[in-house]
Formats: structure tokens, C-alpha cells, sequence
RNA sequence: UGCCUGAUAGUAUAAUGGUAGUACGACUGUUUUUGGUGCAGUUUGUCUUGGUUCGAAUCCAGGUCGGGCAACCA
């Protein structure tokens, strides 16, 4: 353990519980619901858990908190486990609260039989009502004075399915009064005779939340059980379970959950976006999902970076997109190969270019010395971008234009001629004379030019499709946006773009990280194939040019 | 008219009674065969009012503002 400094308020706790020696090592727990797919919010939980029991002696265990079958699924409890290890994290134990669904009718036993817990004939409604308000304590029911033996036969009789969906539940006795709403004789156990994904049809009843997930926590000997805020009113009830059952004393603590400028984090609302066809799946590239990211080109380096930084805290936050778009940046920056691919293309004729093509090389990563050269076919008819040629170039525009030099990457310094537009007044050909000692790596030239583009061989260029991608909504806060959260949806999300590309582009393996020149960084989607290549953008580059013309 | 929780630059986060620091962002300059990268620098902050103290972001009291709590969801 490395003689850190800043903690922050959990690992501050746990340095102390190590410290008076309460604990020898830590047990915590990553306890998704499988009702969906992990995103980056979840990320900050499983990279607390995971690095708290890394950083101080311990492990972690993936729980599935699967309680109620009729939102789980095994396809998400496979993603979930496939983002895990993806993201790098090995867990000591796979869980499932399911497992624990005979203890728990144990514990409920247990309860009743100490006259701690009732089963209550009401409805839905009549128990919210009963429950009272904020304000105003609840009023209880002629079901809470039932005798120990009849509330036992109920709730065997519950179990063993003689009961309709809704009839009856299990509560605890507590407090109807209390001011914690939480502990106003709150819900044990409901029934509901639905196929459960892994259990089938062996239960009818299923416990609830605050009747599982601390006595969970208990019978897998959890020390430190890491939660966020919404649940701070369920501490309450999570140590009467614990209290009143005698067992393992798990302790809960809160941390604010996160949240990112025009992205949502709620499970829900990320599955409305899938059902209702916004998006076309979990892992489509602009979802805040682990495997939407993944897809898109986020490396997991990037994602543990961007946990790291934002750190922990009990405040509301909302972190800035640039933070995540930096972490990512960052890493790609040094390991991503670069590679030359133009969009919306005019072509470039060099007129005093007579040896018809050459191989030239250009460095593979200019960050990594070692990264290596690759092939460049070079010849006398090139692509360059539109957007590289100004008819009239205005000041500080260090592109091509009538009478300018840039240097073409990694080849020649070339100087425009002429031009040429077709009947409709749009530039087609762009016509240079190319400098012969300026070649790259040799240049002898003495010329010094401000611009620098990237160029494909029109004879070599092999086409691609570019997905880019922009923000999935238009406001910085969605969720506290007035109105229903998809009326800010942003349409222009995904740009569509057909491109040429340098050949070398064709032999690259398909986990590959690029940086197409100028471009962005870009990851192949799981789409592309040799005779289809599609590639998504990951992330712009910084672009102090386009900042510049907006002034 | 309840209970619980929180408040430090634009956004996060640290300082645990003793120099308000760091990162991202923004802005300069510089380097550069990517208007990328790197490097150097500038900018902006303790919610408020009192109190305790030689000394308060930190402790105490009142206020203000934000978030959560009345699912047979987790």
C-alpha cells in the first residue's frame, strides 16, 4: 500500500477500520440488478469497489441482486459479467441474491415468530394510504394484531402459492409512526408468480429490496457495503434487519451517484431509448453504456482514468462530457495508429510529377518511437479535403489556395497553380506543382511552410463509411429538464460519412485504435468487414482551427 | 410545513483549527511535417449572518439554497 495522502471519506473509514484493527482486509460488493446494462455511472461504483479492496487488502464479489423476476433477465446478468472483465475487474465471488431466497424465508420465519413481522390482507392502495405522509404518522390495521401461529400458517400458505398475486405481504412491525417513511412497518415480502431466470417456478414469493440486499450483505460477510444517496433513509431499516436478525453487522455507506453533462444515467430511461428505437441497441456507440462505449472505440484505461478523476463525494455533481472526452484523449493519444482517410474529397494533380507513383512511410505513432513505420503509396493524382482549399484564403488560413504552399504529410512540399470548377461553380481539381528536394525526412528545399494535410492516392484510396458521432441530447442537464427527457434528444447525433482511405487501413487488425489525421480518433465497428469497412469516431481532436473561425 | 442529506473557481475534488491547492475547461505564449501532442503561463472560489479562538473552509448557533423520503422497483 503506497503512503497516500488525499483519501477520500470511504477510504478514509476503512483506513481507520484497519487501523483500530476491526477488520484484517475488507469484503465489498458490486450488486447490479440484471434488469439492464451497465453504464459509465456504474462504472464509478464498480471502480470504488473494486479499487477499495485492491488498494487496501481484500476483494470484491458481483452479487446480482435479482428480487424481482419479472424485470431480469440472463441476457443482462451476461453483460454485465462480459463488461466487468472487460473493464479489467475479477471478482472473488459470483452471487446471487437468489441463492439466499431459502435463508431469507428463514429470516422472515424468525421474524414472525418474534412477533416482529405480520402478513397484511391490504391493497396496494390501502397500504400506501395507512402509511400516512411526510408529515402526517400512519394509522395501522386489525392485520398487525394477528397472532404469532396465524401469521406463521399465512405465510407458509403464501409460500406455497394459495394466495393470488397481491393478496397478501409480509411486513415488518415496526413504527408506523416513525418519520423515516422506510420504517413505517415497510413491505418483506411480496407474491408474485412469475418465472424467475434462474430459480423458474420454484417461488411464488419474492422478498423485497430492504428485505435482501443487507442480508445479503450479511451472509457473504460484506464489511463495507457501498451504496448511493438514494438509499441513506434505507440505512435505517438495512441495520434493523441486521440488528434484529442477529447476524453478520455489515455496515452501509453512501456516496453520490454520477451524473454527465447532456447524457442520462437511469437504467429506464436508457431502455425506453432501445425499446422505442431512438437508438438502435444497448451498445449503439452513443449510449452511456460500458459496451455502448466499447463499441464506440473508449478504451477501459480511459473509463478508470475518468472514475479516478472525478472522485468521491456525498454532493450532487454533474461532470462535464470534455472530462470523459479528455480521459479518452489521453490514452488514445499514445497508442492509437495514425492512418490518412479524407471525407468530401477534391482531387489534387501534381503537373510536374512524372515518376507515376512511389512508396513512401510515415511513423505509425509519432508518440512511440517504437511504434514503426507503414506504407504510403504516393502518386500524381491525390485526394485532399475540400475543406483544405480556399478559392480566396482569409488571413491566418494556412491551407491550400491560388499561390500557397503545404506540405502533404509525410511526402512533398506542393505549391497551388490553378484550379479548376465543374458548370456549377464548384472546385473540383486542384492543380500543384510538387517540390522534388522537399521530400519528406530528406528535405533539402529550405522551404518552410505553416500547413501541413493529410492526402490519399486516388488510385490506391480504398472507400470506408465514418460513423460520427455527436452528444445524444441538446441540453446540459437533461434530467433536470422540463418535460419529458426525449424531447431533447439531439437528431444530428450520427453523421453517416462515405471516405477514402489509405490502403494500409485494410491489413489492420479489428481492435485496432486509429487516429485518422486532422480527424479524430476511430475504432472499427463490429459491423465492418475487409470489403466494408466502417469505422466509428470515438472522439474528435482538439480543433483550434474550428474554434479560431468561430470568432 | 415533518425527517434525512449536502453546500470550496465554470465543472469536479483536496486542505481533518495554521500559506485555499490540484485536475478538466477557458485564455496567452512556445514547440511541432497533425491548427493534434508537448512545454510555460494567466484566469476565476470557501452560500449567508452571528459566535468560539491568537487564528475558522474546518468547531457552535440561526438562516438561505440544492437533493432525497409517502413503488407489492432496486
Amino acid at each position: 500500500m503506497s503512503e497516500e495522502k488525499n483519501l477520500n471519506f470511504i477510504e478514509e473509514i476503512i483506513s481507520q477500520d484497519l487501523a483500530s484493527g476491526k477488520y484484517d482486509q475488507i469484503l465489498t460488493r458490486f450488486p447490479p440488478e440484471p434488469n439492464g446494462y451497465l453504464h459509465i455511472g456504474h462504472a464509478k461504483s464498480i471502480c470504488l469497489n473494486f479499487g477499495l479492496s485492491a488498494h487496501f487488502g481484500g476483494g470484491t464479489n458481483l452479487r446480482f441482486d435479482d428480487t424481482n423476476p419479472s424485470t431480469e433477465e440472463t441476457e443482462y446478468v451476461d453483460s454485465i459479467k462480459a463488461d466487468l472483465k472487460w473493464l479489467g475487474f475479477n471478482w472473488v465471488k459470483e452471487c446471487y441474491a437468489s441463492d439466499y431466497f431459502d435463508t431469507l424465508y428463514g429470516f422472515a420465519v424468525q421474524l414472525i415468530e418474534k412477533g416482529l413481522a405480520y402478513v397484511d390482507d391490504s391493497t396496494a392502495e390501502e397500504i400506501a394510504l395507512q402509511k400516512g405522509t411526510p408529515t402526517a404518522a400512519g394509522t395501522g390495521n386489525e392485520y398487525r394484531n394477528r397472532s404469532i401461529a396465524e401469521n406463521l400458517e399465512l405465510f407458509t400458505n403464501m409460500k406455497a402459492g394459495k394466495y393470488a398475486d397481491g393478496a397478501k405481504v409480509l411486513r415488518a412491525k415496526i413504527d408506523l409512526a416513525n418519520p423515516n417513511m422506510l420504517l413505517r412497518d415497510p413491505i418483506l415480502y411480496r407474491i408474485k408468480k412469475a418465472h424467475h431466470h434462474r430459480t423458474s417456478d420454484k417461488w411464488c414469493i419474492y422478498p423485497m429490496y430492504d428485505f435482501a440486499h443487507g442480508q445479503s450483505d450479511a451472509i457473504e460477510n460484506i464489511t463495507h457495503s457501498i451504496c448511493t444517496l438514494e438509499f441513506i433513509p434505507h440505512r435505517a431499516l438495512y441495520d434493523w434487519g441486521i440488528e434484529n436478525l442477529g447476524i453478520y453487522p455489515s455496515k452501509q455507506y453512501e456516496f453520490s451517484r454520477l451524473n454527465i453533462t447532456y447524457t442520462i444515467l437511469s437504467k429506464r430511461k436508457l431502455l425506453q431509448l432501445v425499446q422505442e428505437g431512438h437508438v438502435s441497441s444497448w451498445d449503439d456507440p452513443r449510449m452511456p453504456t460500458i459496451s455502448g462505449m466499447r463499441r464506440r472505440g473508449y478504451t477501459p484505461e480511459s473509463i478508470r482514468d475518468f472514475c479516478d478523476r472525478i472522485g468521491i463525494a456525498k454532493r450532487e455533481n454533474i461532470i462535464d462530457f470534455s472530462l470523459l472526452e479528455f480521459c479518452v484523449r489521453e490514452h488514445l493519444n499514445k497508442i492509437a495508429q495514425r492512418r490518412m482517410v479524407v471525407t468530401d474529397p477534391i482531387k489534387l494533380v501534381i503537373t510536374n510529377y512524372d515518376k507515376g507513383e512511389e512508396v513512401l512511410h510515415s511513423e505509425n505513432n509519432p508518440e512511440d518511437p517504437e511504434g514503426g513505420l507503414r506504407e504510403l503509396p504516393f502518386s500524381n493524382e491525390l485526394y485532399i479535403q475540400r475543406d483544405d482549399f480556399m478559392e480566396e484564403p482569409t488571413k491566418k488560413y494556412f491551407r491550400l489556395g491560388p499561390g500557397l504552399m503545404v506540405r502533404l504529410k509525410s511526402a512533398y512540399i506542393v505549391k497551388c497553380d490553378s484550379f479548376e470548377k465543374d458548370a456549377a461553380g464548384v472546385v473540383q481539381t486542384v492543380y500543384v506543382s510538387y517540390v522534388p528536394e522537399s521530400k519528406s525526412g530528406s528535405d533539402t528545399s529550405g522551404i518552410h511552410v505553416k500547413g501541413t494535410l493529410h492526402w490519399v492516392s486516388a488510385k490506391h484510396a480504398v472507400p470506408v463509411v465514418l460513423n460520427e458521432y455527436d452528444r445524444l441530447f441538446k441540453v446540459e442537464d437533461v434530467a433536470s429538464a422540463e418535460g419529458d427527457f426525449k424531447d431533447y434528444l439531439n437528431e444530428q447525433s450520427l453523421t453517416k460519412t462515405n471516405a477514402w482511405a489509405e490502403p494500409a487501413l485494410v491489413s489492420d487488425a479489428l481492435d485496432m485504435r486509429f487516429q485518422f489525421l486532422r480527424k479524430g480518433y476511430f475504432y472499427q465497428d463490429n459491423t465492418s468487414t475487409k470489403d466494408a469497412l466502417v469505422f466509428n469516431r470515438t472522439v474528435t481532436l482538439k480543433d483550434a482551427w474550428a474554434k479560431e473561425q468561430k470568432k
